[in-house]
DNA sequence: CGTGTTCCTGACCATTTGGTCAAACATAAC
DNA sequence: GTTATGTTTGACCAAATGGTCAGGAACACG
């Protein structure tokens, strides 16, 4: 319902880049530790190095903040799946997949957890985005799956919980990071390394096409 | 650090144990939906039916209700792993343990959200619990995962990474429930059987031993 | 019925929080 | 230097929120 207008229409000046970067930096940061409604603007501003009026400078309110960062991060969060490639070999393209979102749990679990906790609560700044971005793109590669299960390429499997599967087995380890990490404690320090062969088993196992 | 005096040493009443009943259920209700700090204490009186103070003569703060509520639900939340036997065969085990968490899902989404929300923030009011409760349970269970796969009768696998993969893939339908259902709307009305049949297939896969 | 205990509430308070604003400060252009 | 434009902040505000409290209502029991 709101204008879109959180950017001036003039070409933005160094100082100007140079906070708003600075900012959505910040605002990550709060937003996904502590969720929308657990952030305050004082903690955010206080992240950026800047006050309180003048994040309300740049941001016309927090709620601008958080969707300027939503809106923001969805191509490159959306970016792994996009490259799944239909004339790929079909189980090197879902491991490669996997292996990016993984790559993308440890290198961006901010940013993880920052949708993770947008869609836990119902995702009401999300819906719009759930079904006119991510719907279509889910729909397009379900098809290359079942395309490829049709051509007997890959086993037999529910291409949209398949897609589910791989997204909630990358994540759980950027979102659940604490419980991992506590869990594994005397085990891996690190729990990616073990994570990912883990995960290229289980998906090679699951798709591997039965050798009769 | 605090007593854990929530509830009088003398026998409750009727009237204590419906209305202790009524606020933590409102409780769940509320702060699965919007975490600890997006709930208000007036928005779980209202759903309770209560006035606010009234909520306040039951319980010393909202801290409680929302401790009350997570160690109230631990044990049920981990009776399924629990219940992974040792002596039983051993992907009908797993299986069946699956089987268990997704029907949580379904049953207990509230609970699951709860838990999630409290995990995603760095979980401060649960790092006991799991290093004191999960880890011991988990760690037991681990064992139990390993000397099947030593014994031959499933196929190798890590089994921390495994019991994460039960975690993560049967809870990602409670937790990204909104999600699920858009991307599935014009599919399935009801994701779970499908799902079902998807991580039976899956686990199995993973799981049987190479028939060589 | 009387009395002690439990239960409940309206009014109130202190703090936090998102947001505003006038004025000060900085910067670049002329 | 002057002027116009862009940037920053201290002081402030209204609303929301967790929590308190004195007293009233309901109940239990002799």
């Amino acid at each position: 319902m709101k204008a879109e207008r959180t950017k001036p229409r003039k070409p933005e000046t160094r100082i100007q880049k140079r906070n708003h970067e600075a900012i959505l930096e910040a605002a990550l940061d709060v937003f996904s530790s502590r969720g929308f409604r657990g952030a305050t603007v004082d903690q955010i501003a206080k992240a950026a190095g800047l006050s309180k009026p003048n994040l309300l400078y740049y941001f016309p309110s927090k709620e601008a903040m958080h969707t300027a960062l939503l809106t923001g991060l969805l191509d490159s969060w959306l970016a792994p799946l996009r490259a799944l490639d239909a004339s790929g070999e079909p189980i090197e393209e879902i491991l490669t997949y996997v292996r990016r979102k993984l790559e993308m749990s440890r290198q961006m679990p901010r940013e993880s957890r920052l949708f993770a906790n947008e869609i836990l609560q119902g995702g009401p700044r999300l819906h719009g985005v759930l079904a006119d971005d991510l719907k279509p793109l889910v729909d397009e590669k379900a098809k290359v799956i079942r395309a490829w299960v049709e051509a007997g390429r890959i086993a037999p499997v529910n291409p949209q919980h398949l897609i589910f599967s791989v997204w909630s087995l990358t994540q759980h380890y950027a979102d659940f990071d604490i419980q991992v990490r506590t869990l594994l404690s005397d085990v891996e320090p690190d729990p990616f390394p073990e994570a990912e062969r883990h995960l290229v088993t289980l998906f090679t196992r699951m798709l591997t096409p039965e050798a009769a």
